[in-house]
RNA sequence: GCCCGAGUGGCGGAAAUGGUAUACGCGUUCGACUUAAAAUCGAAUGGAGAAAUCCAUAUGGGUUCAAGUCCCAUCUCGGGCACCA
């Protein structure tokens, strides 16, 4: 007899999916699709690691057990490749982003096909390949061209190590997402997108997604719609109102000052004279402080302007102030501030021996509108990097920005030497001389005649995750030089029925929702939820429960483990059986060892003829039993429960013999998690790999064991038979006369408890 | 501080709906095969006890014939948010 050899088994199979294009999904009209998808990777040059794996198997598991049941799948596979490492590196070494890229791509691709996924690769994108980036313009356009990417100067993020602006959800602690520095605020004209526009639709519709509760509560805390109102105060002296907003207008009659942000537009109309000079050394010390500072000390600090209001409830003068604990980005930048009522208010009052007030409620109505304001601000797109896409914009000599025509994209990245950003704060696009100036057509308003026009081009780049927010509708067409997306394939195929992921659980999976609906709502989708079901995985650990990390020396390089022989079926069906998908697990070296014997038990049961045996009433039961209990599994997304189950159907099989249809099953069942191995099998058993069904019938056995107790604690397993158990009587007695039983009850019986459908008999004494 | 999760053997973890706690795997021990080792196969394995039995699902209460599961407190760990008016 041969014996299990893994990698010789799995490179014979997959050379031969390879030559097949075996995964290759195609429309079919009227046939049930499923489309599966992980969050595509960022190609690094270390290659995959432990957790791309489990994340990439957990997609394959369900793709494989959807193909086996015979639905149209398609599990397609792709590349996020914009982003600042390729950049760093390339500023070191010189090597140009675009090449450094296609190395780490060719790694990727052959690591995954080593690990035998089931990947349409007809379907594979790459987000810096000019043929995605044209459409990742041409979306920008769309949104450019409805209002909702748009310029504006402000206050923002900005990381002086990497030299440019982020978003609110790429700051992590007042710390930069990718290289952990502290992050300054910069007044800035930077571009937009108007997520806030959407608001509303994202949140409502979060309801109705089949994804984790915690990712959908995070959402919601991330977009925070506040119900208040905005309520005008006079200021004294003539100068502009102040509009603030509240959640408690009910408690206005308490309102005994108001605060302003040190931001505060129009602040300087509000300062008496004696005090601008503290108000402005107030305002460029809170500019100067990090957001860290902010952060760490609570402790309320603020200056009198020397300006009063008129409380519109009680008519009385109130002071201003000015406090950073007052954020300019949020409602108005001015509060009233109710220290009965509100904790931050009182500590402030007591600071600055301001009254406070028990006042009485009042109608929350009465002297304010009512209003919605949302914690999610607008999501900053500008980025002052090299290595991303292009913005397709260029301005005249006003300053004024205009589209690009869509039928000159895409807007090449231009070829540069030296790839950092200059010290004018703009990225390494505006070296390059030549593809600086364009030519744009421009209609003049009055005599409706075009004109050519010379202009200067955007140098700004986009966030990496624009390009990531429409990248789940080009795998629908994915080589279409007609358009983003094909209409008809994206209808048959999308939305997207799962989609796996351990990461971005705000700032990825809001934005492909707000895109979506903004397409959706310009007529070119069909539907406006792009996910249907979110499975979010756990992460993977070193040995010792710490995160794995190349200075900590702890990584387990997944590739190791195929190449030390244990090979690719065992390494995924490990990381399946290694815990809840979504719950984080540590790798234990050893238990990957425990996956490659049932592996190997596996292979000799199949190749060893002498276990063959004739089919009775024993297997069957137990091979409906395991059918029934791994398809099931797989639908709840168990996997480790569901290689629990085979492995004690093998541990059966070996025990009792395996006849043809036993080994048939098998590996069917296995199919998903150790497709290398189950394919060899069901090539040597003559099988197709149509996923088995279980039938009810088989799934009861003729004897059953009752469990009897004693006030609840088991004192006896009874052997019975199947009509029995429609006899509660006559169990009751058989309970009550057992021998094991008989020495607990002779104090007489209160009563008698009998649970069918658990086969269970409790007496109570 | 607020909002989510989670605490079960030596370890990773099982146990939809309250109903046989500890499936499966690792580790450990014993045995078979072998000159020997590895591999493989078989057996045992929550704790205490000679046994009958008793005690065990973070801790303390409660509901119930019956609680890992439900309710109320408390503790610990992980994650998210963090002056959002």
């Amino acid at each position: 007899m041969d014996r299990y050899r893994p990698l010789k088994i799995e490179q014979k199979w997959q050379k031969k999916w390879e030559k097949e294009e075996a995964f290759k999904a195609t429309e079919v009209e009227g046939k049930p699709k499923v489309m599966l998808a992980e969050m595509f990777p960022y190609p690094s040059g270390a290659g995959l690691h432990v957790g791309h794996v489990r994340n990439f198997t957990i997609v394959d598991v369900l793709t494989r057990f959807f193909r086996q049941q015979g639905l149209n799948v398609m599990r397609p596979f792709g590349y996020d490749t914009f982003g600042l490492p390729a950049e760093n590196y390339a500023i070191k070494t010189g090597t140009a982003p675009q090449d450094i890229t296609a190395v780490n791509i060719a790694n990727f691709r052959k690591q995954a096909k080593k690990l035998g996924y089931a990947i349409d690769w007809s379907r594979e994108i790459n987000t810096s390949d000019p043929e995605y980036y044209r459409w990742t313009q041409w979306c920008f356009l769309q949104l450019f061209k409805k209002g909702l990417a748009y310029q504006k100067e402000s206050y923002q993020w900005w990381c002086p190590e990497d030299q440019t602006v982020l978003a609110n959800e790429q700051v992590e602690n007042g710390k930069c997402w990718r290289c952990g520095h502290e992050v300054e605020k910069k007044k800035m004209k930077q571009w937009f997108f108007k997520i806030t526009e959407y608001a509303d639709e994202l949140l409502d519709e979060i309801d109705n997604l089949e994804w984790p509760e915690k990712i959908k509560v995070m959402q919601k805390n991330w977009i925070g719609r506040s119900v208040g109102a905005e309520i005008d105060f006079e200021v004294e002296g003539g100068s502009p109102k102040i509009r603030v907003f509240t959640t408690r207008a009910d408690t206005i009659l308490g309102a005994t000052f108001l605060v302003l942000a040190p931001e505060y537009a129009g602040l300087q109309h509000i300062v008496s004279d004696d005090c601008k000079e503290a108000v402005e050394k107030y305002k460029a010390d809170a500019l100067k402080k990090s957001e860290i500072e902010r952060q760490e000390n609570k402790e309320k600090t603020g200056v009198f302007t020397g300006a009063y209001a008129i409380n519109p409830a009680t008519k009385e003068r109130i002071p201003i102030y000015v406090a950073d604990y007052v954020l300019a980005g949020y409602g108005t930048g001015a509060i009233m501030a109710v220290p009965a009522y509100d904790e931050r208010d009182r500590e402030f009052a007591e600071k600055f021996d301001l009254p406070i007030v028990e006042a009485e409620l009042i109608d929350k109505d009465a002297y304010g509108t009512p209003k919605i304001t949302y914690r999610m601000r607008d999501w900053l797109i500008s980025r002052q990097r090299y290595w991303g896409c292009p913005i397709p914009i260029a301005y005249d000599k006003d300053g004024n920005p205009h589209p690009i025509p869509e039928d000159q994209l895409p807007v090449m990245l231009p070829e540069v030497k030296d790839y950092k950003p200059d010290k004018t704060g703009r990225s390494a696009l505006a070296k390059a001389k030549d593809w600086l100036t364009v030519e744009i057509p421009v209609k003049d308003p009055k005599t409706g005649k075009t004109h050519m026009e010379k202009m200067t081009r955007e140098t700004d780049t986009l966030d990496g995750y624009a390009c990531s927010s429409w990248y789940l509708w080009r795998y629908a067409s994915p080589h279409d030089d007609k358009a983003a997306w094909d209409e008809k394939a994206i209808s048959y195929w999308e939305p997207v029925d799962y989609y796996c992921g351990g990461d971005h659980a705000v700032a990825h999976l809001l934005y492909v929702r707000f895109w979506c609906k903004f397409f959706a709502d310009e007529g070119f989708l069909p539907f406006r939820e792009p996910i249907k079901r979110l499975l979010y995985n756990g992460y993977i650990n070193a040995p010792d429960g710490k995160k794995m990390s190349k200075s900590k020396g702890n990584v387990i390089d997944p590739l190791d483990v195929i190449d030390d022989g244990y090979g690719a079926d065992t390494l995924r069906t490990y990381e399946m059986f290694i815990g809840p998908y979504d719950m984080d697990a540590a790798w234990d070296t050893r238990s990957v060892g425990g996956v490659y014997r049932f592996l190997n038990r596996c292979y000799n049961l199949c190749f060893d003829a002498k276990a063959i045996r004739v089919d009775d009433d024993k297997n069957v039961v137990v091979r409906n039993k395991t059918i029934k209990k791994v398809t099931e599994d797989i639908h709840r997304y168990n996997f480790n429960t569901a290689v629990a189950a085979l492995m004690e159907y093998v541990n059966e099989l070996y025990k009792n013999g395996a006849s043809n249809e036993d080994l048939k099953v098998l590996a069917k069942l296995l199919k998903p998690f150790a497709p290398h191995l189950a394919s060899e099998m069901l090539e040597k058993l003559d099988s197709d790999e149509e996923w088995p069904r279980w039938e009810e019938k088989y799934l009861v056995a003729d004897t059953l064991e009752l469990v009897v107790q004693v006030n609840g604690k088991l004192r006896a397993k009874l052997d019975i038979s199947v009509d029995d158990l429609e006899d509660e009587e006559k169990i009751i007695e058989m309970a009550k006369t057992d021998s094991r039983v008989q020495k607990y009850v002779k104090g007489g019986i209160k009563k008698t408890i009998f649970v069918k459908k658990n086969r269970l008999v409790n007496i109570v004494v």
